[in-house]
DNA sequence: GCTCGTCTTTTTTTT
DNA sequence: AAAGACGAGC
């Protein structure tokens, strides 16, 4: 008996198909993972194909690390010249050897967001954008968009000629692009764009790829965009061994720009592809799995399938409703607590997920009170605090003498007396010149303008000349305490003695950590390594299942993984799905939320938790919500609404600012009564003749009311724009008394 | 050039 | 609620 006999029919026939295109649908749980991983020991051990010849791509460093180590585990020998990376990577350590041929340097530096805003900034400054008008962020989303989409900036211009503000767009664009490279620069989504670029223009480099990846492999394909579609096709486009992994249920990254038409299309593009459907899920409990599925029913725009279990039926999915987001907290916090008291449960068994970060402060709040160790994923990345990045941009001066970013950031940190107008002044010389900002600097003395600011600025230059000088003998570790030594950067913090002064000086001593073990783990240890490795980490990357720890995360980290115990917090309309989808014109953005809930709703194994509040804080106001319309559409019966259901007690009632709403908060159940038929919607509040009120259309009188099959189509004469037909889970009418 | 206080804004989701 | 931007005053 081989280890392929482990496998289902479906699973094994995707294991031994290993020659041509092949595209595998795997539901939630279906073991993809372990397919990926036998194909790559199969294709070694019985094609005898050399390991050196395979490639598997991942979204997140986390997923990379968990398959090498299953490939490892099970291919042992040679397992280590197998490329299991991401995307990024992949690219960057392409990048790194050929960028030349696109005329950068190979110790090119990659911008993150904040040093994408602040670059743009400058350059809405100098374009003479209004940032009130064009803001920096939704101009960088639009380039990043049209990156994603391959578009370069002049066809970016060329596309929009007649559009004013799009006109603009492109133009900061341009001049975007052109700053980066004069930095020597690359952001995100360039790293995949100018790998692309790099295997059009130079056959020599995509053919040496092509020749080395025979065997490629993508996870997670419903969520690559074009530009990753692209780059896996070109390298593909040789011997066409593609075998990509994914499910369009869990596409839940359309708004980066994930094309869903790759896996809709697949067969398409590659005509001759096998198609291998996994349906048989090994995670979760019959009740789970049938809410699951209940619920992406709803979504129009999808593959059928139908994913099933031989699992035991399990423990309804729970549901509860609270009268505030404290309370919810509170009861997620007691329910773990008697979970891992009563039940076999440890901490890590837990995973509470919810839609946004901002949610996830009441619940640290709550398990600090109630001494539950925890471990918050996401939020605010420790590369993007100040104290950690002011650090790394001395290390990216020192690496990068052209990434003026990074010095700008540190000339006056600490305080040096060095503001902005020598700052400008220096800008204007360095442009005058065509040489870098770093480099004017170095001719500080030459700056007539600068008067006695010049003096400021040479003991800086220094200081960065020593330390350059100290890379020939010093490793990255001693670079950086070098750095904070001599800046007295940790003293200064120190001096401060505040709480939160103290919190930064423990991030710089995890940085620290960070930087040693990176010298441990790597055979050659470099600057622009250690750099490279900081800036394409995720949060969720640093996961590890070691410590015993409830897990807090957005619904979107948590793609992926899985966890026994799984609640799902701030279901509400408003929440989840979001008000922005709840109100777009487009109801494919609902459904990408319905995937999410899906996705959400799938990590749990055994036990399901749904909450919601039925009042919450928003950004400083206070907010009444409905239940999530997606508990709606899981069967009643799969559902325990909790012992004290019907004689939920209203409280004392807050302050009417917004009765309305507040009283559909109150009101709304998440179940209708039986008597109504749970796939046809909620029923309509209002009927022909009553007036109703549109969030956009205002109000009007209700003309027609006709009956489709999953929805109704309602016809209003509004006061003011006149008579619309729209159906009726969109148009969120609602009865005006 | 620096600091402090007030005003403004917040994409929901991220490699 | 909280962080960031901006301007007045030192």
């Amino acid at each position: 008996m081989s280890i392929y006999d482990t496998l289902n029919p479906q699973q094994k026939e995707a294991v031994l198909h290993t020659e041509g295109p092949v595209l595998i649908l795997a539901g939630a749980g279906s073991g993809k993972t372990r397919v990926l991983t036998h194909r790559i020991a199969y294709l070694i051990e019985e094609k005898g194909v050399n390991p050196w010849n395979i490639m598997a791509i991942t979204f997140t460093n986390k997923a990379a690390g968990e398959m090498r180590e299953r490939v490892d585990k099970i291919v042992g020998f040679g397992s280590e010249s197998i490329w299991v990376s991401t995307f990024h990577s992949s690219c960057v350590r392409i990048l790194r050897r050929y960028i030349d041929r696109l005329g950068f340097d190979h110790n090119f530096t990659i911008y993150d967001t904040d040093d994408q805003k602040s670059l743009m900034k400058d350059i809405c400054k100098r374009l003479q954008i209004d940032t009130k008008v064009h803001k920096e962020r939704a101009i960088l989303s639009a380039i990043s968009s049209a990156k994603d989409e391959l578009v370069t900036p002049e066809e970016y211009e060329l596309n929009n000629m007649s559009d004013f503000s799009k006109k603009k767009i492109a133009q900061a664009y341009k001049e975007y692009q052109k700053e980066l490279r004069k930095n020597n620069a690359l952001d995100f989504d360039d790293l995949i764009v100018k790998t692309v670029e790099l295997f059009q223009a130079c056959p020599d480099v995509l053919d040496y790829y092509q020749e080395r990846f025979r065997y490629i492999m993508v996870d997670e394909y419903q969520d690559t965009n074009t530009a990753q579609f692209k780059f896996v096709s070109l390298l593909a486009s040789k011997y066409k061994n593609l075998c990509v992994v994914g499910d369009d249920d869990q596409s839940i990254y359309k708004f980066r720009g994930a094309n869903i038409g790759n896996i809709l299309g697949f067969e398409k593009v590659f005509s001759d592809a096998k198609v291998i459907k996994l349906e048989q899920n090994y995670r979760s409990t019959q009740n789970i799995l049938n809410s699951a599925n209940e619920v992406i029913h709803n979504n129009i725009g999808r593959k059928e399938k139908s994913l099933w279990t031989d699992n035991e039926e399990g423990s309804l999915v729970h549901y509860r409703q609270f009268m505030n987001a404290y309370e919810e907290a509170e009861f997620i916090a007691g329910d773990i607590s008697r979970k891992v008291r009563e039940a076999d449960c440890q901490y890590k068994d837990c995973a509470i997920l919810y839609r946004t970060n901002a949610q996830s402060r009441l619940f640290e709040e709550k398990f600090l009170m109630a001494n539950i160790p925890y471990k918050l994923v996401g939020g605010v990345n420790f590369y993007a605090r100040k104290e950690i990045k002011d650090l790394l941009a001395y290390l990216k001066t020192v690496d990068n003498a052209r990434d003026d970013l990074a010095v700008r950031r540190i000339i006056n940190v600490p305080k040096r007396g060095i503001g902005a107008t020598t700052l400008a002044k220096v800008q204007d010389y360095a442009s005058e010149h065509d040489m870098s900002f770093y480099d004017a600097l170095k001719e500080a003395e030459n700056i007539p303008t600068l008067g006695r600011a010049a003096a400021k600025i040479e003991p800086f230059v220094t200081f960065v000349q020593s330390l350059r000088s100290k890379t020939e003998y010093f490793s990255p570790s001693e670079l950086l305490n070098d750095i904070i030594e001599e800046t007295g950067y940790v003293m200064e913090l120190k001096a401060e003695g505040t709480e939160e002064a103290d919190a930064r000086i423990e991030n710089i001593d995890e940085l620290i950590t960070k930087i040693v073990s990176y010298e441990e783990e790597n055979e050659d240890p470099t600057l622009s390594g250690f750099l490279e490795e900081v800036a394409l980490i995720a949060d969720i990357d640093t996961v590890d299942g070691d410590g015993n720890q409830v897990l807090l995360m957005t619904l979107h980290s948590a793609k992926g993984l899985e966890f026994p115990y799984v609640y799902l917090a701030g279901m509400e309309d408003g929440i989840f799905p979001s008000y922005m989808t709840i109100t777009a014109d487009d109801p494919a953005e609902l459904e990408e939320e319905r995937r999410l809930c899906y996705v959400g709703i799938t990590r749990a194994m055994k036990d399901l938790t749904l909450t919601c509040a039925q009042q919450r804080m928003i950004r400083g106001e206070t907010q009444y919500n409905k239940p999530s319309r997606f508990i709606r559409e899981i069967p009643r019966e799969l559902v325990d609404l909790g012992r004290d259901f019907k004689e939920q007690k209203i409280k004392e009632i807050p302050l009417p600012n917004t009765m309305k709403q507040m009283k559909q908060a109150f009101k709304q159940p998440a179940f209708i009564p039986k008597q109504f038929e749970v796939k046809k919607s909620a029923g309509l509040s209002y009927n022909v003749g009553d007036t109703v009120k549109h969030i956009k259309f205002g109000v009007g009188v209700v003309k027609n009311i006709v009956e489709g099959g999953r929805d109704y189509e309602v016809t209003v004469d509004f006061d003011k724009s006149g008579t619309k037909k729209m159906f009726a889970s969109f148009a969120k009418l609602k009865k005006v008394e």
